[in-house]
Order: C-alpha cells, then sequence, then structure tokens
DNA sequence: AAATGTGAAGTTGTTCACAGCT
DNA sequence: AGCTGTGAACAACTTCACATTT
C-alpha cells in the first residue's frame, strides 16, 4: 500500500506566512507596491531564499527580473490564512488568563471575533470598556451550533483541560489554541495550537545561565 | 579563527524539558518514584527515544533496566532551567495585554516574580487582588540594576519595541520574552522568544480551510 | 529480563546554485 | 540585467536498531 504523497508544507512555513503578510502590510502603507524577495526577506528577518521557496509552496505570485506586487501578496496570504472574513471564535475558561484575553483587543484587529465567554462559574464582568457576558458551559453547544464556530481558546485549569476539548471537538470546533500547560489528546483532524507562557520564560531562563 | 563547537542543542528539546518537568510533577503527587522512558515518554506525548535523547544532551540520570527516578529527573531539569530560584522579570508596556499579563498569577506560580511593571503612562492600576504600581520609563534602569534582572517581558506596542528592546539590553537585560509582532533585531548573545497571539490564530485559521 | 544510551539511518526543513523568465 | 522558481546539496532533528548495563 502506497502513502499518500501530498507535499507536505512546512507548519513553520505557513506561520512565516503571518510574518510576511504584516510586513507586507507595513510596506504597503509606506507606498510601496512591488518588492523583491531580498527586500521583504530581510524585514522578515529570514533568508530571501526560504522566502521564495515558502510562496511556492502555494504558487507562483511573482516576476521575473521584477519581484512581487505587495497588494496581490497581502491578497493571496489572506485567502490562504483565511483572514479575508471575519473568523467567529468562543473562549473557554474566564480565569485570570482568560479574562486577560477577553479584554485583550488584539484578537479583533486581527480578523477574529469573540462571539462568547465560557466559564463554569457565569457572570458578568466588567472589563475596561464594555460589560462581558460570561455564559454558562451548558449554552456552549448553542452558540457553536448557531454561528458555526470552529475555533476555541481554551483557558481553563489543566485539570479540566481536556474534558472541555473533548466536549468542542464534540460540538464542532476543529481548531484550538490551548492556553493550558497539557498535552491535549485530539483526533488527527483537529489542530491544536499550545501558547505556554511558563514555558517561554523556563526556556528563556536556560539562556539566561549562558 | 575556530568557531566554538559546543555540541548544539536543540532549541526545541529545551522547550521539552519543561514539558517533561510539568509531567513529573504530577507523577511524583501520584507517589510514583521510579518512570521508564516509555511512560514519561507517553505522558509528554512524544516518542521514549526522543525522551531519552533530550535528556542525554545533558548526561545520563537513568538506570538501565529500572527507569529513571523522578525525583532526580524534576531536580536536574530545573537545576538546568534555572528554575531553582525566584527569577526576577519586570514588565514593560502596560496596555491592555500587559495589564493582562499583570494580573495572571502564572508567572510566580513557576517560578517568576514580577518585581516591576512599566509604561510611558505610569498609573496606579488596580488589579483582582492588589494594586499594581506602574512606574515611568526612565526608572527602568534603576530597577534593573538593582534587582540585576536579566529578564524582560515586553508588550509595548509595535512601533516603539524594537527601541524599548535595544533600551533593555543595554540596562543588562539578556532574555526577552516578546509579545509585540515584530521582529526584533538583537545581539547574538540576547535570546528573544516569540509570542504571537494574533498568528497563532491566523494559523490554527490556515487549517479550519482544511 | 528490562530499559537505558547511542551511532547510524531516515526524515524534515533550509540553503545553494543556477536555469529560466521578463 | 535582474530577480524568481526549483532541483540538488546540506543541515538539523528524529527515529531506529541494538549494544550495554543493572
Amino acid at each position: 500500500m502506497k502513502k499518500v504523497v501530498r507535499t507536505e508544507i512546512p507548519r513553520k512555513a505557513i506561520y512565516r506566512l503571518s510574518v510576511y503578510s504584516r510586513c507586507l502590510h507595513r510596506l504597503e502603507n509606506n507606498g510601496i507596491h512591488t518588492v523583491s524577495s531580498e527586500v521583504l526577506a530581510k524585514a522578515a528577518g529570514v533568508k530571501p531564499t526560504q522566502l521564495r521557496k515558502d510562496l511556492t509552496y502555494f504558487g507562483q505570485f511573482g516576476t521575473r527580473g521584477l519581484g512581487y506586487e505587495v497588494k496581490q501578496l497581502i491578497e493571496m496570504i489572506s485567502e490562504l490564512l483565511g483572514t479575508k472574513s471575519l473568523q467567529p471564535v468562543v473562549i473557554v475558561g474566564i480565569g485570570n488568563l482568560g479574562r486577560a484575553l477577553l479584554s485583550y483587543r488584539g484578537f479583533e484587529r486581527e480578523g477574529f471575533e469573540v462571539v462568547g465567554a465560557f466559564d463554569v462559574n457565569p457572570s458578568q464582568y466588567l472589563s475596561s470598556d464594555s460589560p462581558i457576558d460570561v455564559k454558562a458551559m451548558d449554552v456552549l453547544p448553542k452558540v457553536i451550533g448557531e454561528h458555526v464556530i470552529k475555533m476555541a481558546v481554551l483557558c481553563v485549569p489543566p485539570a479540566a483541560a481536556q474534558e472541555v476539548a473533548n466536549q468542542l471537538i464534540e460540538y464542532g470546533v476543529v481548531a484550538i489554541l490551548n492556553f493550558a500547560p497539557i498535552v491535549l489528546s485530539v483526533p488527527d483532524e483537529i489542530t491544536v495550537n499550545n501558547v505556554n507562557l511558563a514555558m517561554e520564560l523556563e526556556n528563556l531562563s536556560y539562556f539566561i545561565n549562558e
């Protein structure tokens, strides 16, 4: 039996698309219309060849002898990342970190809409600007179903994380941004990205003792 | 001129040490004294051989035919990561995200002590539990010097990030946890870890459109 | 017998070198 | 002439296979 060959695109290459996108927006704001792989790569902190290789995973977007059209590249990256339309997300687990993320305006700015906050202890939480309604866990399936939510931010305590993840997946979520410091086990078709602040700090700590 | 050869330990291996450490603590809490690479690897979500390889970058800690002593491994990892003593950190940039991180108790729990919060707009910020004093940027060098701070969390707006990073480095900081969505350029001896929430979401978004 | 430690093989990701367009 | 696109070389990381130790 033969393995399917689907040319694997490195996960890191997809992360780099986000970086390129940011750099391109800066270029666009500076009125630049065309950019070479050399210039864009420098802005993104990578080698020109890597930038070119990354882009060709998805097609051919440049003009030889000239470079890339800024606007067109921005377009194609946002198409690829699926950030052309507002993506709805829920945040589950409204402890310190969850509250923090709720009051953080970064999500909206980048094309994600927080349509619900959930916790075992529902409450009315007063964020800096506006009151946010923290709903009980039992309305989670309803909200996910109605808004066709595919993405969730998970900030529950580690002991509860696996169980809540299972629920989310059952209700239709396929991508989880996990802040709980445990390794979630999920089916292959579900994508989990982990963010672990303590781990980042520990990692830095290692490099301090040169 | 010869380059120093110091057998390079993969950066990822060091991240995994943090994972192992968490798993080991759970095992210890369950009264388990000895663990095989197979069991520990499973808990950490890696292959047993990888766990063994990771550990042998730093020495030999196991007993053949038996496994690893939980307590001893915990000890050696925290020694390596430099988390045996409380590591002081400063947080610079107290916008939404900075405030979020300030009220997040995770740092203290993991062995890091936030000894100062700084912003161009100093203020008295009322966190959930206790009032936190947000100091002006001009006392930054004093605080860093007095506490011998080597680690900083950077949450300023992207436009200011490079400049603030330069200052931090000048004052003696050698490790930066950067939340600003730009690529910092720093000397080789400085370690930067980037956390970019928008990027994580965009990355997930890619995988949603299967 | 059981499980570690490790050189060698395999895999994945990055960089080079240059052919091929414009 | 200049800069992209890409197969091939290279480097980094992971996994295998097994010798080694308790």
